[in-house]
DNA sequence: ACTATTTCCTGGATGC
DNA sequence: TGCATCCAGGAAATAG
């Protein structure tokens, strides 16, 4: 499942092979899409422009695109891999994986493939301006701006962290990982947590996600790289699908609960 | 203005 | 082996 450090993965594998490069068409399937704008409007803004730069968003990949037709604004391409999607790069002749929604033919004759079984992932254009989540950035906000956020909220921790309006591109995953370093129970409500242990809670956040982007993201379940490798931060999570096993600080069992549907692993002895 | 709950979707794991 | 059921979860929609 894709979080702000697999994008990122993702977005920097993308940016060094395509950028430069011309869509030259664009095919989108027919099967009930997982679309935003409409097939053909995103048709036309692809087609014949210049992949300027691709970048990460919250957990949205950016393609800024340029046009050669005179007079049109800047277009950006933004896709959101939901939990299953993946954008692949490979040559025409490289069989279609099954659950293939969407190719863009380019003009070096490779192709961008956008694959997703699950169907949770989201396709997207916009004038270049136009798109802008919501949210800061965790590892651009300073703390004066990081405890504000959270003020005055009385939903519980983890819920807030996992709001991308407050904060974007955590996800399920980095979030359980940062309250454990910062020793904060998931279902502590946000109001309640003091000033001293937002900053804590700052840290660990920009540590684990600098961390995982360090080692490539986490792999679990299917997540694979614009190379098609793994990433290696899996190996490093201390408590996210750890329930019952010891922690790696006291050796008590790491339990599992369930926050606003998402499991929520914390240990009961090194988390307040 | 918030917060909580439900919905979407399929592959893999589990149970009988 | 086969079939049904459950579960994972990001974000939008809906309800309270």
């Amino acid at each position: 499942m894709p979080e702000l450090p697999e994008v990122e993965t993702i977005a920097r594998g993308l940016a060094k092979r395509v950028t430069g490069d011309v869509v030259q068409s664009v095919w989108i399937g027919r099967k009930k899409q997982p679309l935003k704008s409409s097939a053909t409007e995103i048709t036309s803004v692809l087609e014949h422009s210049r992949i300027a730069a691709v970048h990460r968003m919250g957990k949205h990949i950016v393609f800024d695109l340029d046009h050669d037709r005179a007079g049109s604004r800047r277009a950006q391409w933004i896709v959101h891999l939901g939990m299953t999607g993946r954008l692949q790069v490979c040559d025409a002749q490289t069989e279609t994986a099954k659950h293939t929604h969407a190719i863009l033919t380019l003009a070096s004759g490779r192709e961008v493939r956008f694959i997703d079984p699950r169907r949770f992932g989201r396709l997207s254009v916009a004038s270049a301006g136009d798109f802008d989540t919501q949210g800061v950035e965790p590892l651009e906000v300073d703390l004066e701006h990081f405890i504000p956020l959270f003020q005055g909220r009385k939903t519980p921790i983890k819920s807030a962290l996992l709001n991308q309006k407050l904060l974007r591109g955590v996800g399920n995953i980095y979030a359980d990982e940062s309250l454990f370093r910062a020793g904060i129970r998931p279902r502590r409500r946000a109001s309640t947590i003091t000033r001293e242990n937002f900053a804590k809670l700052h840290r660990s956040i920009q540590e684990v996600l600098k961390e995982a982007i360090a080692l490539g993201g986490s792999s679990v379940s299917d997540y694979v790289n614009a190379d098609g490798e793994e990433g290696f931060f899996q190996l490093e999570h201390r408590v996210y699908g750890r329930e019952g096993e010891p922690c790696l600080v006291c050796k008590i069992p790491i339990k599992r609960i369930v926050i606003a549907g998402r499991s929520s692993h914390y240990c009961p002895k090194c988390q307040k």
